[in-house]
RNA sequence: GGUCCAGUAGCUCAGCUGGAUAGAGCAGCAGCCUUCUAAGCUGCGGGUCACAGGUUCGAAUCCUGUCUGGAUCACCA
């Protein structure tokens, strides 16, 4: 079925006068939203398709003939439409070649083709990563982060002001857990000295300590303990939140401690960062912002939003919005995870009013951001409207969920490294790059790498779970990103090598073109309104396989139509150009993927 | 148990604000490099769109129910 575009001019053009032809033959109004549009199916001539079912209850006409008056109206009216034809009710408009060239050589020479100039409405925040400080990051968090910031470029490339923040979870139970294994079985341990990037080294006495957790849950149960006596009784746990304690009334040693070991953490999450080619505006760190949660639940509790338990706990009430009691103090007074997000949320909105906070967080949280909009609505802001959830699903192995306990997660920097040296595997025995230099060599393998990587992951609906099978390396042939970097390498191959466009030579149009070259030429016509749809659905996926499209198109016309030995002064130059046309679109398409293209590979 | 999300080819995914005979890629098979980069192109096989009802001129798409899988309902984050 053809793909449905976000109304590009013409179709709001043909939309209009739809509206009229109705009105003058059938005497009656009906909205332009309400006329439907597709693109052609291949099998019939035609560029897009109207369907006249439901305006044939309007016509009161069989939809054949209701089909041919309309195509009648619009073929008088529209000098863009160069003829129709008519399939039971469907109306199939031939676009003039003409309308497409006009496009086509007006936005041929613009390098942003297809982003829109930066407005000055209020800004867009998009929060992305916000990794915990306790491990290194896994390809969930790729997922996270490459969502997010390309979203955030998508954004940008609609007109928006986008600020990129990054929300550090760097307290909490979690990192006292991690800096207790240390303090205990650590003999000192650093990056330095261990020779391990400092996240690996902080996940390793985050995992020992849950191992040690358990022994001692264990031993507990056999003597006679139920699970949950075991867990309120174990001695490691109580020390953790005795830390925990510690840390929230500023007790130096354990502020020395916690700030030794997350430096070392955010030197590892940098690289990672680097490598991944992600970036932020600004930093927000959790320790610098629960406060300003624990003072917004202090002020509800005055204002009688919220209540405290006889244990001293401090809750909302959700349940009657259809929730339960949420836990905002615990009755020792340290924070919760909520407790900081809601002050998060107060100090960003009161830094920057963004017309749209959008948290990229996965699916497994829905149930949080509802509570969170729902708490901030009752301390009584109304911009909680204004904070957008993008859910996204989790990424999945055949067999299921990964499990650090098992050993199945995916750590991001080994993900990368195996995605370089498959690169480096291919591109040996292709055999093509043997005239590269070794730096530019490297970067090839780097880039190529990353995008199979970055596109495996972003063609996919950001709303969908995925599967990633780590015993098949991530494909470079087919739907991939090394595909369409291929074709724009090839593209550029065949610029090196075609003459300078000659003076004047835009005038020039070729008065009709091949069928190949106008299925490129309403491509590229579509690249803005793809942006404007990945845009409004939050949705880099849109984009990724607009870009495939687009490659597997130039392909085929490159294999069937010759550029460089074209005969014809006019059609070379046209087919040169359209070559041209089409590498600018898979460039500016693909950074907004954050997938850099090569000139050669 | 409550709430939410998902189920499309052997596998990974498009298509989902209703439109024509449901599409790609991978994997399999068969072709195409003395011609602009074969990380490419062409062809073949492969489907009860989980199931059952309903709405409609028309349903993979909307509604209801069932089944299956997942998430969540923590004094974890």
């Amino acid at each position: 079925m053809p793909s449905k575009i976000n109304s590009s001019m013409i179709e709001t053009l043909i939309a209009g006068k739809t509206v009229d032809a109705v009105q003058k033959l059938y005497g009656q109004e009906v909205k332009p939203e309400s006329i439907s549009l597709q693109k052609t199916r291949p099998e019939f001539e035609g560029d897009l398709t109207l369907t006249v079912f439901p305006l044939t209850k309007i016509s009161r006409k069989a939809p054949e003939l209701t089909a041919n008056e309309i195509g009648n109206y619009l073929a008088e009216n529209l000098p863009e439409i160069k003829r129709f034809n008519v399939i039971k009710g469907f109306l199939n408009l031939v676009i003039d070649d003409n309308y497409y060239l006009r496009h086509f050589y007006q936005n041929l020479n613009i390098p942003n083709y297809g982003y829109t100039k930066e407005g000055d409405s209020k800004p867009v925040m998009v929060e992305y990563s916000s990794p915990n400080t306790n491990k290194p990051l896994h390809l969930g968090h790729i997922r996270n982060n490459l969502l997010g910031w390309s979203v955030a470029e998508i954004l940008k490339a609609n007109g928006k002001k986008v600020i990129k923040v990054n929300l550090v979870n760097d307290r909490g139970i979690h990192i006292c857990k991690s800096m207790l294994a240390w303090q205990r079985w650590g003999n000192g341990e650093t990056p330095e000295s261990s020779g391990m990037k400092g996240d690996h080294l902080i996940g390793k006495y985050y995992v020992m300590f849950d191992q040690e957790y358990k022994k001692q849950l264990a031993e507990l149960k056999t003597s006679g303990m139920s699970d949950e006596e075991a867990a309120n009784q174990a001695p490691l746990m109580g020390e953790a939140r005795e830390m925990l304690q510690k840390w929230e009334k500023q007790d130096a040693e354990t502020i020395r401690l916690w700030k030794m070991m997350n430096e070392w953490v955010y030197k590892g999450f940098d690289e990672t960062y680097k490598r991944l080619g992600i970036d932020f505006d600004k930093i927000y760190y959790e320790s610098q912002t629960y406060l300003l949660g624990k003072k917004l639940v202090e002020n509800g509790l005055k204002d009688q939003v919220l209540f405290r338990k006889d244990d001293d706990s401090v809750w909302a009430d959700l349940t009657s919005d259809g929730l339960d009691e949420k836990l905002l103090l615990r009755s020792d007074g340290t924070s919760v995870y909520m407790t900081q997000d809601l002050g998060t949320a107060k100090l960003r909105y009161d830094e920057f009013e963004a017309e749209k906070m959008i948290y990229v967080v996965g699916n497994e949280q829905n149930y949080h951001f509802d509570v969170l909009k729902l708490v901030l609505k009752k301390l009584g802001y109304d911009w909680a409207e204004n904070i957008l959830h993008l859910n996204y699903g989790m990424v999945e192995l055949p067999e299921g969920k990964m499990k650090s306990r098992e050993g199945t997660v995916v750590d991001a920097d080994d993900l990368m490294d195996e995605m370089y040296t498959t690169a480096k595997e291919t591109t040996e025995q292709l055999g093509k790059s043997t005239d590269f230099t070794p730096g530019e060599l490297d970067h090839l393998y780097h880039i190529a790498g990353l995008a199979a990587l970055k596109y495996f992951i972003l063609k996919v609906d950001p709303k969908k779970n995925m599967v990633f099978n780590p015993k098949e390396s991530i494909d470079f042939n087919g739907n991939t990103g090394t595909f369409i970097q291929y074709t724009y390498a090839r593209i550029q191959s065949v610029l090196r090598k075609a003459p300078p466009m000659p003076q004047g030579a835009n005038n020039e149009k070729p008065v009709a073109c091949l069928p190949k070259e106008k299925e490129l030429l309403k491509l590229i016509y579509d690249f803005p309104a793809a942006v404007k749809l990945a845009g409004d659905t939050l949705s880099p996926a849109q984009i990724a396989n607009y870009t495939f499209d687009l490659a597997k198109e130039f392909n085929q016309f490159y294999h069937d139509i010759t550029i460089l030995q074209e005969e014809d002064p006019i059609k070379k130059q046209f087919r040169i150009a359209l070559a041209k046309f089409t590498g600018t679109v898979i460039k500016n398409a693909m950074h907004l993927l954050g997938i850099e293209v090569p000139e050669r590979m």
